[in-house]
DNA sequence: GCCGTTTTCGGCCCGACTGTTTTCAGTCG
């Protein structure tokens, strides 16, 4: 069982048991183990007793539960657990606001086990009898559940990423000649997967067998020589095409996509005489075969540049692709630094010097660091005075680390009257200000923009962190006038952030290829609380890419000195 | 359930917000 299953396992024990009502610190306990598991870099399989014992967070009881999940894949606690309740209750504490308490009690009472039970109580008007129930919970409840029903069947991007991954080194063990790569809206970068799919070149007969038969195969819906399906545990649905070499370009184009990309570029093939699908492309006259194996092949051939995939949205990449206008994507490699991390002060997983030495081994020349505020007590928030000796501590850390620069910073919440949560005398002693909204998140459009555009106002704010407060297929962005927000942004010199995190992806796409063509300048940060979490500058990557921004528009693909006199605090005039 | 130079018991980050209360419970972060 890898560190995500365990974590997993930990998690749903924490749900089960604070639904039971149990001692809120053995809940703390078994989330936290969760927490740290899904964390960890190692496979925590593969460490010793001793090791695992050594993990700050796992004592006698949680190693035993990890040996016996890591020996026999199962937990007799956990199973008992779940002998208590249906496995569908745990749906319902996915609703926005729909804690343990109101699972607990709507089971108790009502009996209610699934998302449609509970849609039917709400809609019937029995959930008004129950204690603490009202006309506006009901409506809540019923909004909820309508949210969630929009999100069923997708997948984080990071979280497909890895399933990929992971089946294919499976494949690879079969068929080690064969190329084997994810298409689709995986291979696109897309912030949610509905479905992945593989693509193998020169694989053998053998593959599909051995693709049905991998360990984690719940059911196996279609099973053929060229195409097989399989739903895995956890409800992800993977395909798997396996092509030969002469077509491995077409049908690499053919099944990343986008329809709409795939439409125009059709369009284009046949204004040319041509026909292209997932096998080639022909001449329409006789049949003949032009292109297919390599995807570029098929561009070329159709007087395209080769489109990168993160641009295959019918976004006016066909058109630029034709006059050779594509921009000059930005990369990993372009990023020198990040912008946004946590440590123990507040509520990350690792001290400064920690955080630093990851940060430079993941090849980044400098690192801010940018704990929590006060505002924020359950991440035991940075008043003025810590504010200011972290700001002093990490000072003295870089001054005795070489090959990484620090950044003193801070994540400062931004109230929900618009001022700043740390006096602005602090803010000034800062060598980086990243300002966020963590809180009152349910304002309406005006408040909220008003909230932000007076946070932008002030001198000290450098950058917005995650600027919409989305949480993918969990909340929605708060409302918000995100136009009149980037353009104070663009005036005042305030840059937006892309925050990396796989359940923020925040600014989205879309909405950072706005504030470029606003005028305002972008940062890709990790938002890191682990070491391990600097993996993670690849999904925000990702999403500039999709983005169309080159790595003039990021400013942290700047030296350390260059992009300190480009924060917005070196440059205000008045 | 974890932890410990205050060490085998008794602590364990808590404030804001909402909707439902008539003094508070539940959720969120």
């Amino acid at each position: 069982m890898d560190n995500a299953g365990l974590a997993r396992v930990f998690s749903d024990i924490g749900d089960l048991l604070e639904i039971k009502g149990a001692n809120p610190f053995k809940i703390r306990a078994y989330r936290n183990a969760a927490d740290i598991i899904g964390h960890m870099a190692e496979r925590v399989a593969d460490l010793t007793e001793a090791d695992v014992r050594g993990i700050p967070g796992i004592g006698k009881d949680l190693a035993a539960k990890i040996r016996e999940l890591v020996d026999t894949g199962e937990l007799v606690y956990f199973d008992a657990l779940r002998q208590e309740f249906p496995a569908s209750i745990l749906d319902m504490l996915r609703l926005q606001g729909v804690g343990p308490k109101t699972v607990g009690l709507l089971y108790a009472e009502l009996g209610i086990e699934t998302l449609d039970e509970l849609e039917a109580a709400a809609s019937d008007g029995r959930l008004r009898q129950l204690k603490g129930m009202g006309a506006k919970k009901e409506q809540l409840l019923l909004r909820s559940l309508a949210e969630h029903r929009s999100r069923v069947g997708r997948h984080l991007v990071g979280r497909a990423d890895a399933i990929a991954t992971r089946l294919t080194e499976y494949l690879r063990m079969e068929a080690p000649e064969a190329t084997i790569f994810p298409v689709g809206s995986l291979r696109r970068g897309r912030e949610t997967c509905g479905d992945i799919d593989l693509l193998a070149v020169n694989a053998t007969d053998a593959l599909m067998p051995h693709f049905t038969r991998f360990p984690d195969v719940e059911r196996i819906l279609g099973q053929g020589p060229t195409k097989s399906s399989v739903l895995l545990r956890g409800g992800v649905q993977v395909d798997l095409r396996v092509v030969a070499a002469e077509s491995a370009g077409a049908a690499a184009q053919y099944f990343t996509g986008s329809k709409a990309h795939n439409i125009a570029v059709r369009d284009i093939a046949l204004q040319r005489g041509l026909k292209l699908n997932a096998y080639g492309l022909f001449r329409v006259a006789d049949g003949e075969y032009v292109a297919g194996a390599a995807e570029s092949d098929v561009y070329e051939a159709l007087g395209l540049a080769y489109v990168p995939p993160e641009l295959r949205e019918h976004r006016g990449e066909i058109a630029a692709a034709a006059t050779r206008n594509l921009p000059h994507l930005v990369e990993r490699s372009d990023l020198r630094g990040d912008l946004h991390s946590h440590t123990t002060a507040t509520d990350g997983k690792a001290d400064v010097e920690t955080m630093a030495t990851a940060a430079r081994d993941a090849g980044l020349e400098y690192l801010a660091i940018t704990d929590h505020s006060q505002a924020l007590a359950m991440a035991n928030g940075l008043d003025e005075r810590r504010a200011l000796a972290h700001a002093t501590h990490i000072r003295e850390v870089n001054s005795r680390l070489e090959g990484i620069t620090l950044f003193a910073g801070i994540e400062c919440d931004i109230r929900a009257d618009g001022t700043l949560d740390l006096a602005d005398d602090c803010l000034a002693e800062l060598d980086l200000v990243v300002a966020s909204v963590h809180s009152a998140f349910g304002q309406g459009e005006q408040e909220m923009t008003d909230r932000l555009l007076r946070a932008i106002e002030s001198p000290f704010v450098d950058i917005i962190g995650h600027p919409t407060g989305r949480l993918l297929l969990r909340r929605d962005p708060y409302a918000l006038n995100l136009e009149r927000v980037l353009d104070a942004a663009a005036r005042c010199g305030v840059a937006m952030e892309i925050n990396s995190q796989i359940h923020r992806l925040d600014l989205s796409d879309s909405h950072a290829r706005l504030a470029r063509d606003r005028g305002v300048k972008l940062v890709i940060s990790t938002d890191a609380h682990a070491p391990a979490a600097f993996e993670l500058l690849r999904w925000g990557v990702t999403v500039a890419r999709r983005a169309w921004l080159e790595p003039g528009d990021v400013l942290n693909t700047l030296g350390a000195e260059d992009l300190r006199a480009s924060l917005r605090r070196h440059r205000v005039t008045g």
